[in-house]
DNA sequence: GAGTGGTCTAGACCACTAA
DNA sequence: TAGTGGTCTAGACCACTCC
């Protein structure tokens, strides 16, 4: 009863998935093992087992050793995000990326950005400051941490031709961060920047990253007005 | 040179993780093709092309046939989203979960929720308005169409006692989706549903989902104050 | 045309864990 | 302790694409 003759993984996962999605098994039931699919498709059990990886990546099924597989009771959806950098992100939409520094100084970050750094010294960091316009409108605040003991390269770079942004992804390896998705009231100095009224709600990312477990930077990236990010999923 | 005795593809892709991370391979740069990789490493191509792959996924390589691998230049970060039913969210964080609906009724979405789920037709979806709580404290204000001719049965479901959000995901199987993240100013209604202060910024979910391009619902998710959603890149 | 990654096979052993 | 998924191997053929 194979659907397929070619014995492709795709074609098993597109089979799995539609006997899934048609509720042939039902959520928390325990499908056949790997050996059985594979004589049932007359493939190797490897192609199974590359097509069931790949729908548990996806959260339809979970697999457990000794347990088997089950269909996925609550599916966890899962959205991918792709982070661009920003002149990219822009370039995307086909609009002219502008990019104006606003600010640049050696101070000791507060208490709470050395907090998401866990970087509990005293040290100076780069406190950066930048506008990134599309089309010449403001689309972007970045608001910066860097840490120039573990980049000493980004004394030399010249900010206010290359964004902080850009030359990091480039230059700066990271092995880990994190990432959060907020809302903000705009403040008189985020909304005098962005043109924005007082108050206006601005979508935010905060992004901290590290070189095993050495901060690198931590950046506070405030989107004007309407931003929408968006995904499939 | 074999830096790992143990042939695990895990043990490889760490160390050409390694090698990249490190600028041993400079971003740009082609790598060794696999056969030489799983010489060098002692092991069965099968082995290097797994870790490749994963590094791949990961945006760390670029992988073209003929065309060997190459260090991304820009290296796209993912951040994978998990986004689970809104009572499991609450209750991960050891929190008190509790439901309200505040409204239930057949109407015609207006122009841009039809837009939004591609439906064009003038057909009377479900409009249910809910708020979801966390120790007893307003989290989530819940907008959402139905579209109740794909699902009849969500007409016998009594949204006063499971939520809309927990009854489809386990019972509406759905192919695709769009989801988008952004910010908004409370306006009176939500500001009172959710007790906050009008014009306060608030965090905005909206998912539209289909079942091979029958919509299947449209939601705006509205969280009260202070919410971040967090992930890992 | 030739070199690279993509995939499949048949078999094997291992690691984990539910019973 | 037995059954399941996790992984590895050695070999093979294929698909794509750069030259």
């Amino acid at each position: 009863m194979a659907t397929s003759s070619i014995h492709s993984w795709r074609s098993i996962e597109g089979e799995l998935r539609r006997r899934i999605q048609s509720r042939v098994w039902q959520p928390g039931q325990l499908i056949p093992n790997e050996s059985d699919l594979a004589e049932e498709f007359g493939c190797a059990r490897a192609t199974v087992n590359r097509a069931l990886r790949f729908l548990a990546e996806q959260g339809l099924v979970d697999r457990k050793r000794r347990a088997g597989t089950r269909v996925t009771l609550h599916p966890v959806r899962k959205a991918t995000l792709h982070i661009p950098i920003v002149r990219q992100e822009i370039e995307d939409r086909n609009q002219e990326y502008g990019y104006a520094l606003i600010s640049s100084k050696l101070e000791v970050p507060p208490s709470d950005a050395r907090g998401r750094m866990k970087h509990p010294g005293g040290d100076k960091f780069l406190k950066t400051e930048a506008l990134h316009l599309a089309d010449g409108k403001p689309y972007l605040f970045e608001d910066r941490w860097i840490n120039v003991k573990a980049i000493p390269e980004i004394g030399k770079v010249d900010l206010s031709q290359i964004s902080a942004n850009e030359w990091l992804v480039a230059n700066a390896p990271l092995t880990t961060g994190v990432i959060a998705f907020s809302a903000m009231n705009a403040t008189g100095k985020v909304a005098d920047v962005l043109k924005v009224a007082i108050n206006t709600a601005l979508f935010v990312v905060e992004r901290t990253t590290w070189d095993n477990d050495v901060p690198i930077t931590d950046v506070k990236m405030i989107y004007a007005d309407g931003y929408r990010m968006r995904t499939v999923l």
